[in-house]
DNA sequence: CTGAGCCCTATACTCACGTATGATTGCGGC
DNA sequence: GCCGCAATCATACGTGAGTATAGGGCTCAG
Protein backbone atom coordinates (compact mmCIF):
# COMPACT_ATOMS: atom_id res chain seq x y z
CA UNK A 1 0.00 0.00 0.00
CA UNK A 2 2.14 2.92 1.28
CA UNK A 3 5.45 3.77 0.83
CA UNK A 4 7.87 2.26 3.17
CA UNK A 5 8.51 3.78 6.38
CA UNK A 6 11.52 5.40 7.73
CA UNK A 7 12.29 5.35 11.14
CA UNK A 8 15.65 7.78 12.39
CA UNK A 9 17.01 7.49 15.50
CA UNK A 10 19.28 9.73 17.23
CA UNK A 11 20.85 8.62 20.10
CA UNK A 12 24.82 8.53 21.48
CA UNK A 13 24.96 5.43 22.50
CA UNK A 14 26.30 3.17 20.01
CA UNK A 15 25.19 0.09 20.98
CA UNK A 16 21.40 0.82 21.43
CA UNK A 17 21.97 2.30 17.93
CA UNK A 18 23.36 -1.03 17.28
CA UNK A 19 20.40 -2.48 18.57
CA UNK A 20 17.77 -0.31 17.39
CA UNK A 21 18.61 -0.93 13.17
CA UNK A 22 18.67 -4.58 14.31
CA UNK A 23 15.51 -4.68 15.99
CA UNK A 24 13.81 -2.59 12.72
CA UNK A 25 15.54 -5.17 10.27
CA UNK A 26 13.93 -7.62 12.10
CA UNK A 27 10.60 -6.10 11.50
CA UNK A 28 11.23 -4.96 8.14
CA UNK A 29 11.54 -1.47 8.95
CA UNK A 30 14.07 1.03 7.20
CA UNK A 31 16.45 2.20 10.06
CA UNK A 32 18.87 5.14 9.83
CA UNK A 33 20.78 5.75 13.22
CA UNK A 34 23.01 9.07 14.32
CA UNK A 35 24.55 9.37 17.25
CA UNK A 36 23.65 13.63 17.17
CA UNK A 37 21.38 16.19 16.33
CA UNK A 38 24.25 17.47 13.45
CA UNK A 39 24.34 14.27 12.10
CA UNK A 40 20.78 13.82 11.47
CA UNK A 41 20.39 17.07 9.88
CA UNK A 42 23.68 16.68 7.37
CA UNK A 43 21.87 13.58 6.06
CA UNK A 44 19.74 13.68 3.11
CA UNK A 45 16.51 12.50 4.69
CA UNK A 46 14.11 10.61 2.20
CA UNK A 47 10.80 12.26 2.26
CA UNK A 48 8.98 9.17 2.99
CA UNK A 49 6.46 8.39 6.37
CA UNK A 50 8.68 7.78 9.21
CA UNK A 51 8.96 8.62 12.95
CA UNK A 52 12.14 9.87 15.05
CA UNK A 53 13.62 8.28 18.01
CA UNK A 54 15.17 10.73 20.14
CA UNK A 55 17.52 10.38 23.28
CA UNK A 56 16.74 13.20 25.51
CA UNK A 57 20.18 13.52 26.55
CA UNK A 58 22.53 14.48 23.41
CA UNK A 59 25.82 15.82 22.64
CA UNK A 60 25.60 19.50 21.85
CA UNK A 61 21.79 19.71 21.70
CA UNK A 62 18.93 18.16 24.32
CA UNK A 63 16.42 16.26 22.78
CA UNK A 64 13.68 18.34 24.16
CA UNK A 65 15.41 21.23 22.43
CA UNK A 66 15.77 20.29 19.08
CA UNK A 67 12.05 19.42 19.49
CA UNK A 68 10.47 22.48 19.91
CA UNK A 69 12.37 22.88 16.84
CA UNK A 70 11.19 20.62 14.65
CA UNK A 71 8.89 22.78 13.26
CA UNK A 72 10.61 25.30 12.13
CA UNK A 73 12.95 23.51 10.67
CA UNK A 74 10.65 22.12 8.44
CA UNK A 75 10.62 18.56 9.75
CA UNK A 76 7.31 17.02 10.52
CA UNK A 77 8.41 13.58 11.82
CA UNK A 78 6.46 12.93 14.79
CA UNK A 79 8.64 12.22 18.09
CA UNK A 80 9.09 9.35 20.11
CA UNK A 81 11.39 10.63 23.31
CA UNK A 82 13.62 8.10 24.92
CA UNK A 83 15.53 8.48 28.09
CA UNK A 84 17.70 7.04 30.94
CA UNK A 85 17.66 9.60 32.56
CA UNK A 86 14.26 11.43 32.84
CA UNK A 87 11.57 13.00 35.66
CA UNK A 88 7.89 13.72 35.06
CA UNK A 89 8.51 17.24 34.54
CA UNK A 90 10.50 16.41 31.23
CA UNK A 91 8.24 13.91 30.14
CA UNK A 92 5.57 15.86 30.29
CA UNK A 93 7.36 18.95 28.60
CA UNK A 94 7.75 16.60 25.98
CA UNK A 95 4.12 15.24 25.65
CA UNK A 96 2.84 18.77 25.69
CA UNK A 97 5.21 19.60 22.57
CA UNK A 98 3.36 16.50 20.82
CA UNK A 99 5.73 13.63 21.54
CA UNK A 100 4.11 10.49 20.50
CA UNK A 101 5.55 8.75 23.09
CA UNK A 102 8.57 8.86 25.75
CA UNK A 103 9.88 6.00 26.75
CA UNK A 104 12.37 5.33 29.72
CA UNK A 105 15.29 3.62 29.14
CA UNK A 106 15.27 0.23 29.59
CA UNK A 107 12.12 -0.49 27.66
CA UNK A 108 11.02 -3.02 26.08
CA UNK A 109 10.98 -4.06 22.66
CA UNK A 110 7.08 -3.73 21.44
CA UNK A 111 6.85 -0.66 23.88
CA UNK A 112 8.60 0.89 21.45
CA UNK A 113 7.46 -1.34 18.22
CA UNK A 114 3.83 -0.23 19.55
CA UNK A 115 4.80 3.12 19.95
CA UNK A 116 6.38 4.06 16.17
CA UNK A 117 3.58 1.85 14.79
CA UNK A 118 1.63 4.19 16.40
CA UNK A 119 3.90 7.27 15.33
CA UNK A 120 4.43 6.25 11.64
CA UNK A 121 0.59 5.75 11.11
CA UNK A 122 0.13 9.10 12.05
CA UNK A 123 2.51 10.43 9.90
CA UNK A 124 1.25 8.98 7.43
CA UNK A 125 -2.58 10.53 7.38
CA UNK A 126 -0.81 13.68 8.44
CA UNK A 127 1.68 13.68 5.07
CA UNK A 128 -1.98 12.59 2.87
CA UNK A 129 -4.06 15.45 4.57
CA UNK A 130 -0.67 18.03 4.06
CA UNK A 131 -0.15 16.96 0.45
CA UNK A 132 -4.12 17.53 -0.29
CA UNK A 133 -3.58 21.32 1.22
CA UNK A 134 -0.51 21.56 -0.31
CA UNK A 135 -2.46 20.82 -4.30
CA UNK A 136 -5.46 23.15 -3.07
CA UNK A 137 -3.02 26.31 -1.94
CA UNK A 138 -1.13 25.32 -5.34
CA UNK A 139 -4.63 25.73 -7.21
CA UNK A 140 -5.09 28.69 -5.38
CA UNK A 141 -1.89 30.12 -6.21
CA UNK A 142 -2.37 30.31 -9.56
CA UNK A 143 -5.29 32.07 -9.47
CA UNK A 144 -5.13 36.24 -10.65
CA UNK A 145 -5.37 38.69 -7.53
CA UNK A 146 -8.89 39.25 -8.82
CA UNK A 147 -10.04 35.47 -9.07
CA UNK A 148 -8.65 35.14 -5.77
CA UNK A 149 -10.96 37.71 -4.61
CA UNK A 150 -13.74 36.55 -6.19
CA UNK A 151 -13.40 32.90 -5.13
CA UNK A 152 -13.21 34.44 -1.60
CA UNK A 153 -16.34 36.68 -1.85
CA UNK A 154 -18.02 33.84 -3.79
CA UNK A 155 -17.41 31.37 -1.07
CA UNK A 156 -18.20 33.45 1.04
CA UNK A 157 -21.93 33.38 0.17
CA UNK A 158 -22.24 36.59 -1.69
CA UNK A 159 -24.39 36.81 -4.90
CA UNK A 160 -22.13 37.65 -8.19
CA UNK A 161 -24.30 40.42 -8.08
CA UNK A 162 -22.84 41.63 -4.60
CA UNK A 163 -19.52 40.61 -5.21
CA UNK A 164 -19.64 42.98 -8.64
CA UNK A 165 -20.51 45.65 -5.68
CA UNK A 166 -18.34 44.82 -3.36
CA UNK A 167 -15.20 45.20 -6.23
CA UNK A 168 -16.87 47.34 -8.17
CA UNK A 169 -17.08 45.12 -10.91
CA UNK A 170 -19.91 44.48 -13.77
CA UNK A 171 -21.82 41.22 -12.65
CA UNK A 172 -20.66 39.83 -15.62
CA UNK A 173 -16.86 40.35 -15.04
CA UNK A 174 -17.75 38.63 -11.82
CA UNK A 175 -18.95 35.86 -13.72
CA UNK A 176 -16.24 35.57 -15.62
CA UNK A 177 -13.57 35.43 -12.79
CA UNK A 178 -15.63 32.70 -11.44
CA UNK A 179 -15.55 30.50 -14.19
CA UNK A 180 -11.99 30.49 -14.19
CA UNK A 181 -11.15 30.17 -10.84
CA UNK A 182 -13.79 27.04 -10.64
CA UNK A 183 -11.79 25.73 -13.72
CA UNK A 184 -8.34 26.66 -12.36
CA UNK A 185 -9.27 25.14 -8.57
CA UNK A 186 -10.51 21.56 -10.48
CA UNK A 187 -13.66 22.51 -8.54
CA UNK A 188 -16.67 20.64 -10.24
CA UNK A 189 -19.20 22.39 -8.20
CA UNK A 190 -20.02 25.08 -5.87
CA UNK A 191 -19.53 22.96 -2.77
CA UNK A 192 -16.17 21.88 -3.66
CA UNK A 193 -15.23 25.20 -4.23
CA UNK A 194 -16.47 26.02 -0.54
CA UNK A 195 -14.56 23.01 0.89
CA UNK A 196 -11.80 24.31 -0.60
CA UNK A 197 -12.30 27.45 0.75
CA UNK A 198 -12.54 26.54 3.95
CA UNK A 199 -9.13 24.56 4.20
CA UNK A 200 -7.64 27.65 2.82
CA UNK A 201 -8.90 29.12 5.54
CA UNK A 202 -10.37 32.36 3.44
CA UNK A 203 -12.26 35.38 5.74
CA UNK A 204 -16.05 34.77 5.92
CA UNK A 205 -16.91 38.05 4.86
CA UNK A 206 -20.24 38.71 6.48
CA UNK A 207 -22.84 39.72 3.33
CA UNK A 208 -22.65 42.95 2.82
CA UNK A 209 -23.85 44.94 6.06
CA UNK A 210 -26.74 46.63 5.04
CA UNK A 211 -26.36 49.38 2.17
CA UNK A 212 -25.84 52.39 3.88
CA UNK A 213 -26.52 56.02 2.61
CA UNK A 214 -23.91 58.30 3.75
CA UNK A 215 -24.19 61.87 3.95
CA UNK A 216 -20.50 64.31 2.95
CA UNK B 1 -17.11 38.33 29.17
CA UNK B 2 -17.51 34.58 29.91
CA UNK B 3 -18.99 33.25 32.59
CA UNK B 4 -16.95 32.46 35.93
CA UNK B 5 -15.08 29.13 35.86
CA UNK B 6 -15.39 26.54 37.70
CA UNK B 7 -12.13 24.34 39.31
CA UNK B 8 -13.10 21.14 40.62
CA UNK B 9 -11.04 19.02 43.03
CA UNK B 10 -10.78 15.95 44.08
CA UNK B 11 -8.37 14.55 45.98
CA UNK B 12 -8.38 12.53 49.21
CA UNK B 13 -5.98 14.88 51.02
CA UNK B 14 -8.23 17.09 53.46
CA UNK B 15 -5.74 19.82 53.97
CA UNK B 16 -4.60 19.81 50.32
CA UNK B 17 -8.49 20.61 49.21
CA UNK B 18 -8.19 23.15 52.31
CA UNK B 19 -5.36 24.50 50.84
CA UNK B 20 -6.41 24.65 47.04
CA UNK B 21 -10.23 26.01 48.02
CA UNK B 22 -8.46 29.13 49.81
CA UNK B 23 -5.94 28.92 46.83
CA UNK B 24 -8.29 29.61 43.98
CA UNK B 25 -10.66 31.91 46.51
CA UNK B 26 -7.70 34.35 46.45
CA UNK B 27 -7.48 34.52 42.85
CA UNK B 28 -11.20 35.14 42.42
CA UNK B 29 -12.26 31.67 41.16
CA UNK B 30 -14.63 29.21 42.70
CA UNK B 31 -13.79 25.95 43.33
CA UNK B 32 -15.49 22.64 44.92
CA UNK B 33 -13.65 19.54 46.43
CA UNK B 34 -14.34 16.53 46.70
CA UNK B 35 -12.39 13.70 48.60
CA UNK B 36 -13.67 10.69 46.53
CA UNK B 37 -14.61 10.43 42.95
CA UNK B 38 -18.05 9.21 44.00
CA UNK B 39 -18.59 12.44 45.71
CA UNK B 40 -17.84 14.47 43.07
CA UNK B 41 -20.32 12.41 40.53
CA UNK B 42 -22.75 13.03 43.07
CA UNK B 43 -22.23 16.63 43.31
CA UNK B 44 -24.93 18.76 41.19
CA UNK B 45 -22.08 20.39 38.90
CA UNK B 46 -22.84 23.87 37.46
CA UNK B 47 -22.81 23.91 33.37
CA UNK B 48 -20.00 26.45 33.40
CA UNK B 49 -16.20 26.61 32.12
CA UNK B 50 -13.95 24.92 34.33
CA UNK B 51 -11.29 22.15 34.81
CA UNK B 52 -10.90 19.40 37.02
CA UNK B 53 -7.93 19.20 39.43
CA UNK B 54 -7.33 15.16 39.94
CA UNK B 55 -5.38 12.85 42.44
CA UNK B 56 -4.07 10.01 40.69
CA UNK B 57 -4.21 8.10 43.68
CA UNK B 58 -7.91 8.19 45.01
CA UNK B 59 -9.90 5.74 47.80
CA UNK B 60 -12.49 3.65 45.67
CA UNK B 61 -10.89 4.76 41.96
CA UNK B 62 -7.32 5.35 40.11
CA UNK B 63 -7.51 9.09 38.77
CA UNK B 64 -6.21 7.56 35.85
CA UNK B 65 -9.06 5.23 35.64
CA UNK B 66 -11.30 7.97 36.51
CA UNK B 67 -10.07 9.80 33.55
CA UNK B 68 -10.60 7.29 30.74
CA UNK B 69 -14.28 7.14 31.70
CA UNK B 70 -15.19 10.57 31.95
CA UNK B 71 -15.81 10.97 28.39
CA UNK B 72 -18.69 7.88 28.70
CA UNK B 73 -19.75 9.54 31.63
CA UNK B 74 -20.63 12.80 29.52
CA UNK B 75 -18.06 14.82 30.75
CA UNK B 76 -15.52 17.20 29.42
CA UNK B 77 -13.92 18.97 31.45
CA UNK B 78 -10.03 18.98 30.85
CA UNK B 79 -7.72 17.48 33.57
CA UNK B 80 -5.43 18.03 35.37
CA UNK B 81 -3.39 15.37 37.39
CA UNK B 82 -1.97 15.71 40.37
CA UNK B 83 0.44 13.01 42.51
CA UNK B 84 2.48 12.43 45.08
CA UNK B 85 3.51 9.05 44.06
CA UNK B 86 3.91 9.38 40.37
CA UNK B 87 6.52 8.00 37.68
CA UNK B 88 7.08 8.59 33.68
CA UNK B 89 4.79 6.01 32.11
CA UNK B 90 1.29 6.96 34.59
CA UNK B 91 2.29 10.81 33.60
CA UNK B 92 2.96 9.69 29.74
CA UNK B 93 -0.34 7.70 30.09
CA UNK B 94 -2.11 11.05 31.58
CA UNK B 95 -1.19 12.77 28.69
CA UNK B 96 -1.70 10.76 25.94
CA UNK B 97 -5.53 10.17 27.64
CA UNK B 98 -5.23 13.94 27.15
CA UNK B 99 -4.77 15.52 30.52
CA UNK B 100 -3.38 19.44 30.17
CA UNK B 101 -0.44 18.97 32.61
CA UNK B 102 0.73 16.00 35.12
CA UNK B 103 1.97 17.86 38.34
CA UNK B 104 4.24 15.64 41.45
CA UNK B 105 3.09 17.04 44.35
CA UNK B 106 4.62 19.28 45.72
CA UNK B 107 4.27 21.93 42.92
CA UNK B 108 4.89 25.64 42.80
CA UNK B 109 1.38 27.08 43.18
CA UNK B 110 2.31 29.22 40.43
CA UNK B 111 2.55 26.27 38.12
CA UNK B 112 -0.67 25.09 39.41
CA UNK B 113 -2.41 28.24 38.19
CA UNK B 114 -0.87 28.49 35.31
CA UNK B 115 -1.83 24.88 34.09
CA UNK B 116 -5.84 25.80 35.28
CA UNK B 117 -5.89 28.81 33.17
CA UNK B 118 -4.84 27.36 30.01
CA UNK B 119 -6.94 24.43 30.86
CA UNK B 120 -9.99 26.50 31.89
CA UNK B 121 -9.44 28.78 28.18
CA UNK B 122 -9.11 25.51 26.35
CA UNK B 123 -12.53 24.66 27.64
CA UNK B 124 -14.03 27.78 26.86
CA UNK B 125 -13.49 27.41 23.38
CA UNK B 126 -14.43 23.80 23.49
CA UNK B 127 -17.88 24.62 24.71
CA UNK B 128 -18.27 27.54 22.10
CA UNK B 129 -17.44 25.12 19.57
CA UNK B 130 -19.29 22.39 20.71
CA UNK B 131 -22.27 24.46 21.21
CA UNK B 132 -22.89 25.61 17.71
CA UNK B 133 -22.23 22.59 16.65
CA UNK B 134 -25.26 21.90 18.79
CA UNK B 135 -27.05 24.31 17.41
CA UNK B 136 -26.51 22.78 13.73
CA UNK B 137 -27.04 19.36 14.58
CA UNK B 138 -30.21 20.37 16.78
CA UNK B 139 -31.44 22.30 13.08
CA UNK B 140 -30.41 18.94 11.29
CA UNK B 141 -32.68 17.26 13.77
CA UNK B 142 -35.77 19.16 12.89
CA UNK B 143 -35.49 18.40 8.88
CA UNK B 144 -37.71 15.75 7.49
CA UNK B 145 -36.21 12.62 6.27
CA UNK B 146 -36.15 13.69 2.98
CA UNK B 147 -34.95 17.23 3.57
CA UNK B 148 -32.36 15.50 5.24
CA UNK B 149 -31.80 13.48 2.26
CA UNK B 150 -31.60 16.73 -0.02
CA UNK B 151 -29.33 18.54 2.05
CA UNK B 152 -26.86 16.20 1.85
CA UNK B 153 -26.41 15.27 -1.83
CA UNK B 154 -27.01 18.87 -2.87
CA UNK B 155 -23.83 19.75 -0.34
CA UNK B 156 -21.88 16.84 -1.87
CA UNK B 157 -22.32 19.19 -4.92
CA UNK B 158 -25.17 17.67 -7.00
CA UNK B 159 -27.35 19.55 -9.44
CA UNK B 160 -31.22 19.88 -8.20
CA UNK B 161 -31.55 17.23 -11.16
CA UNK B 162 -29.25 14.47 -10.51
CA UNK B 163 -30.29 14.90 -6.67
CA UNK B 164 -33.50 14.10 -8.14
CA UNK B 165 -32.37 11.23 -10.17
CA UNK B 166 -30.67 9.76 -6.82
CA UNK B 167 -33.95 10.03 -5.37
CA UNK B 168 -36.43 9.14 -8.03
CA UNK B 169 -38.00 12.66 -7.63
CA UNK B 170 -39.09 15.29 -10.24
CA UNK B 171 -36.88 18.39 -9.75
CA UNK B 172 -39.71 20.07 -8.64
CA UNK B 173 -39.99 17.99 -5.71
CA UNK B 174 -36.28 18.35 -4.60
CA UNK B 175 -36.39 22.49 -5.35
CA UNK B 176 -39.44 22.29 -2.07
CA UNK B 177 -37.26 20.20 0.20
CA UNK B 178 -34.15 22.18 -0.81
CA UNK B 179 -35.90 25.57 0.07
CA UNK B 180 -36.86 24.12 3.29
CA UNK B 181 -33.91 22.83 4.61
CA UNK B 182 -32.47 25.95 3.61
CA UNK B 183 -34.91 27.80 6.11
CA UNK B 184 -34.74 25.51 8.48
CA UNK B 185 -30.89 25.21 8.65
CA UNK B 186 -31.00 29.03 8.97
CA UNK B 187 -28.37 29.31 6.40
CA UNK B 188 -28.37 32.31 3.98
CA UNK B 189 -26.27 31.08 0.95
CA UNK B 190 -25.69 27.36 -0.11
CA UNK B 191 -21.79 27.95 1.04
CA UNK B 192 -23.60 28.39 4.38
CA UNK B 193 -25.16 25.16 4.25
CA UNK B 194 -22.06 23.63 2.75
CA UNK B 195 -20.06 24.53 6.16
CA UNK B 196 -22.79 23.37 8.04
CA UNK B 197 -22.71 20.24 6.55
CA UNK B 198 -19.25 19.85 6.62
CA UNK B 199 -19.62 20.61 10.12
CA UNK B 200 -22.30 17.37 10.19
CA UNK B 201 -19.93 15.23 8.46
CA UNK B 202 -22.66 14.44 6.45
CA UNK B 203 -20.77 12.02 3.36
CA UNK B 204 -19.61 13.52 0.27
CA UNK B 205 -21.40 11.23 -2.39
CA UNK B 206 -19.13 11.32 -5.72
CA UNK B 207 -21.26 12.89 -8.50
CA UNK B 208 -23.46 9.73 -9.47
CA UNK B 209 -20.78 7.43 -11.15
CA UNK B 210 -21.43 8.04 -14.76
CA UNK B 211 -24.93 6.05 -15.49
CA UNK B 212 -24.44 2.98 -16.72
CA UNK B 213 -26.82 0.10 -18.19
CA UNK B 214 -27.46 -3.05 -16.74
CA UNK B 215 -28.56 -6.17 -18.23
CA UNK B 216 -30.52 -7.96 -15.84
C1' DC C 1 -63.59 10.89 10.73
C1' DT C 2 -60.72 14.80 10.53
C1' DG C 3 -56.95 17.67 10.66
C1' DA C 4 -51.93 17.90 10.65
C1' DG C 5 -47.80 16.78 8.65
C1' DC C 6 -45.05 14.80 5.15
C1' DC C 7 -44.44 13.74 0.56
C1' DC C 8 -45.02 14.15 -4.34
C1' DT C 9 -46.10 16.76 -8.57
C1' DA C 10 -47.54 20.45 -12.09
C1' DT C 11 -47.62 25.15 -14.16
C1' DA C 12 -45.72 29.54 -14.44
C1' DC C 13 -42.69 33.02 -13.55
C1' DT C 14 -38.48 35.39 -11.82
C1' DC C 15 -33.89 35.72 -10.94
C1' DA C 16 -29.18 33.76 -10.69
C1' DC C 17 -25.56 31.35 -13.07
C1' DG C 18 -22.53 30.06 -16.88
C1' DT C 19 -20.64 30.39 -21.28
C1' DA C 20 -19.67 31.95 -25.90
C1' DT C 21 -18.36 35.73 -28.85
C1' DG C 22 -16.21 39.92 -29.35
C1' DA C 23 -13.92 43.97 -28.09
C1' DT C 24 -10.94 47.42 -25.39
C1' DT C 25 -7.33 48.77 -22.23
C1' DG C 26 -2.90 48.49 -19.82
C1' DC C 27 1.23 46.22 -18.43
C1' DG C 28 5.58 43.66 -18.98
C1' DG C 29 8.91 41.18 -21.76
C1' DC C 30 11.20 39.82 -26.16
C1' DG D 1 6.57 47.49 -31.89
C1' DC D 2 4.37 43.21 -31.10
C1' DC D 3 2.84 39.41 -28.22
C1' DG D 4 0.73 37.60 -24.22
C1' DC D 5 -1.91 38.16 -20.31
C1' DA D 6 -4.89 40.22 -16.83
C1' DA D 7 -8.74 42.76 -16.53
C1' DT D 8 -12.81 44.94 -17.96
C1' DC D 9 -17.36 45.04 -20.17
C1' DA D 10 -21.30 44.11 -23.70
C1' DT D 11 -24.85 41.25 -25.90
C1' DA D 12 -27.08 37.02 -26.16
C1' DC D 13 -28.51 32.52 -25.14
C1' DG D 14 -29.27 28.46 -22.39
C1' DT D 15 -29.67 26.39 -18.03
C1' DG D 16 -30.08 26.21 -12.92
C1' DA D 17 -32.33 27.76 -8.77
C1' DG D 18 -36.15 29.51 -6.08
C1' DT D 19 -41.07 30.86 -5.17
C1' DA D 20 -45.95 30.91 -5.57
C1' DT D 21 -50.15 28.54 -6.43
C1' DA D 22 -52.65 24.44 -6.60
C1' DG D 23 -53.37 20.07 -6.53
C1' DG D 24 -52.94 14.73 -5.20
C1' DG D 25 -51.65 10.98 -1.87
C1' DC D 26 -50.37 8.92 2.68
C1' DT D 27 -50.23 8.09 7.85
C1' DC D 28 -50.96 9.05 12.45
C1' DA D 29 -53.16 11.07 16.51
C1' DG D 30 -57.12 13.03 18.49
Amino acid sequence: MGEDAVIHIIDDDTSLRTALQSLFRSVGMKAQAHDAVRAFLDAKREDAPGCLLLDVRLPGMSGLVFQDQLESLGIDLPVIMMTGHGDIPMSVRAMKAGAVDFLPKPFREQDLLDAVALAVERHRRQRAQREDLADVRRCFASLTPREQQVMTLVTAGLLNKQVAGELNLREITVKIHRGSAMRKMKADSLADLVRMAEALKLPRTPPPPAPQARKP
